[in-house]
DNA sequence: TATGATGTGTACTGATCTGTACACCTTTTA
DNA sequence: TAAAAGGTGTACAGATCAGTACACATCATA
């Protein structure tokens, strides 16, 4: 399988996992969803674990590189691409098929810390931690850690309420919250 | 079977779907951690979806009484109980085996709006949202939806990263943050 | 003790799970 | 053209899935 293929697999397959859950998706489904072939799959992954985990990895570096530079792209400085993270959240809870986010439903479905899945999951959170952290520091806030942590709180209660009960409105509450948090330390 | 072996039965299961996750877990799982039979199972309940929307239903009706019954001990004054929300937050995120809230992890197992364990999820959900407005009209918020619905993203968000990082500060930040957005509105 | 009713556990069904064996087909090299 | 090499698809193995059939134990009534 070339290269390009496999990263059709793993989008492919990814899509599936997002839309359907882990344990819900069998091999058998990935084969007939992607129009791969068992075998292929296995000869690149050898486990359903390993498919997953490369998922995650590519699904992560896309979402980081997307989120940053969005977030450069709606503001100018760290102030406000601190609530530009909102409106780059607000863009992300209004798509199409959105179902929460791909990392907390893999950390639910995989749910012991030591589990490699349910770890890269929380890697992947930390990153993102880091990135918004960066942002508070370059604000001058004077507590950036406490400060990208509670913005965090923010987006993954909006992402878990999106899913459960519509996007509308969920975004510009965080927002707004995140805004009272940010002046807290800034105004 | 008795009531009460029902009872245990519900609560059992619940444990074990909430510690291993839904789909891992399978009825025959079940038999071995219960040590209840089959049969008895399914003269109950006469699918695996039923037995787990009882066992969600009793969960919610335990938590939302534990949960007002808890502020109400821990605090005198509306505007207090609002706080005093994380304060009881913060004694699940420490228990010995939290992971998570078992109504998130539905809803990411049965990712669909319409399935009745979704909508059971949201529905839970409004519940509590409809306890804290209670407590934020009382308190005299001038906007005690609004109120409610952000104190609410902090208790998902810290959830959510308590269960990727574990406990320790999150509910800290989480009770940090509601005190700002709570000044905001009364102080 | 005999009989009917109820609750329980064992053993099974057909489907589906992850992962594998192996034949086939295309491409490359000589 | 011939052979080697490597990617591909089909068919399968053993385990486990949700759910069922049925024999057995227990108990109340006669």
């Amino acid at each position: 399988m070339s290269a390009s293929k496999r990263d059709e697999l793993i989008d492919k397959a990814l899509a599936v996992f997002y839309r359907d859950g882990f344990h819900a998706t069998g091999m058998d489904k990935l084969v007939a969803e992607t129009g791969i072939s068992k075998t292929s799959m296995y000869k690149h992954f050898r486990t359903k674990e390993e498919l997953i985990l490369a998922a995650l990895q590519i699904r992560s570096e896309k979402f980081c590189s997307w989120l940053s530079r969005r977030t450069e792209e709606l503001a100018e400085t760290p102030h406000d691409r601190l609530l530009a993270l909102f409106d780059a959240l607000d863009e992300l809870l209004q798509q199409k098929d959105f179902k929460s986010c791909v990392f907390i439903k893999a950390a639910s479905e995989y749910p012991d810390s030591g589990h490699p899945i349910h770890d890269f999951s929380a890697q992947h959170k930390r990153l993102l931690l880091g990135y918004v952290h960066g942002l508070a520091e370059q604000a001058g806030a004077p507590d950036p850690d406490r400060l990208a942590r509670q913005l965090l709180l923010l987006t993954e209660g909006a992402i878990v309420t999106a899913h459960l009960h519509g996007p509308v409105g969920v975004a510009a509450d965080a927002s707004a919250a995140a805004g009272c948090l940010i002046d807290a330390q800034l105004g």
